[in-house]
DNA sequence: CGGAATCCGCGCAGATACTG
DNA sequence: CAGTATCTGCGCGGATTCCG
């Protein structure tokens, strides 16, 4: 991994960039590892997904359906019932987000920890130099 | 993966995704990879993350030497040396990303036709409708 | 309930110019 | 070579309102 990268600015890396850009985004990466348990309806999804708004939710809802993640369906009754779950390319998608997310609240501590140390350095030194 | 979240909003929730915002961003995912094969310096990140700009390069770099996940060593010479490496912190996100990047290199062509056809349905019918 | 539409601020990111 | 500094714009995303 990386060491294909030999080649310096091809398209097709530019492609994987841009498709990375869209499914790895915090709101889509969330998104989807909340629908692995099963089909959620909108609202469930909004409260679910702390910090997110009606509005972005919408449009990461929107994104990932245009992706082919997930399928969007609507049952016509009052009130309004409108189901997401994955497809089985979306379902595909778990076990590569999963790792990210466990990495991420895994390391939450030291992460903090080494910004404290560095915003202390940056106030001592304004250069770190090696000899 | 996902079934841990049963818990509407928390802090912690919140704070994962905090952290996941910065490490899961496109040019944050790609140096890293990048620098899977090793040290490298800033004109030889800058061309082989294709489209990225300097500034964006230099951005992103900060931002991963703060949380700890890469080391910037300057040489004193002229002309000026900078390399960049992983942390041990750093390499242990390697596998949590590559997943991520294999996954969506193996879905690119599957996502693009899902976007032809959504694109293509929105045209013919302004909403899909379950009976 | 599940959006769509609109308004709007501000922060991301490109372009350019300059330095040790 | 490896940045920093400054300016700028435009698009992301929040808040609000309205609708089927």
């Amino acid at each position: 991994m990386g060491s294909d990268n030999g080649d310096g600015n091809n398209p097709a890396q530019c492609r994987v960039r841009e498709v990375l850009d869209l499914v790895a985004d915090k709101w889509s990466l969330y998104t989807v590892s909340y629908l692995g348990d099963g089909p959620r309806r909108f609202t469930e999804l909004k409260r679910g997904i702390d910090g997110i708004s009606q509005r972005m939710l919408t449009v990461t809802l929107r994104g990932l359906e245009r992706d082919g993640i997930l399928i969007r369906t609507v049952y016509q009754v009052m009130p309004p019932h409108v189901a997401y779950e994955l497809t089985p390319m979306g379902k595909s998608l778990l076990p590569a987000t999963a790792p990210l997310i466990e990495w991420t609240s895994q390391h939450l501590a030291r992460i903090d920890q080494a910004r404290e140390e560095y915003d202390k350095r940056s106030l001592a030194q304004p250069l770190a130099v090696a000899r």
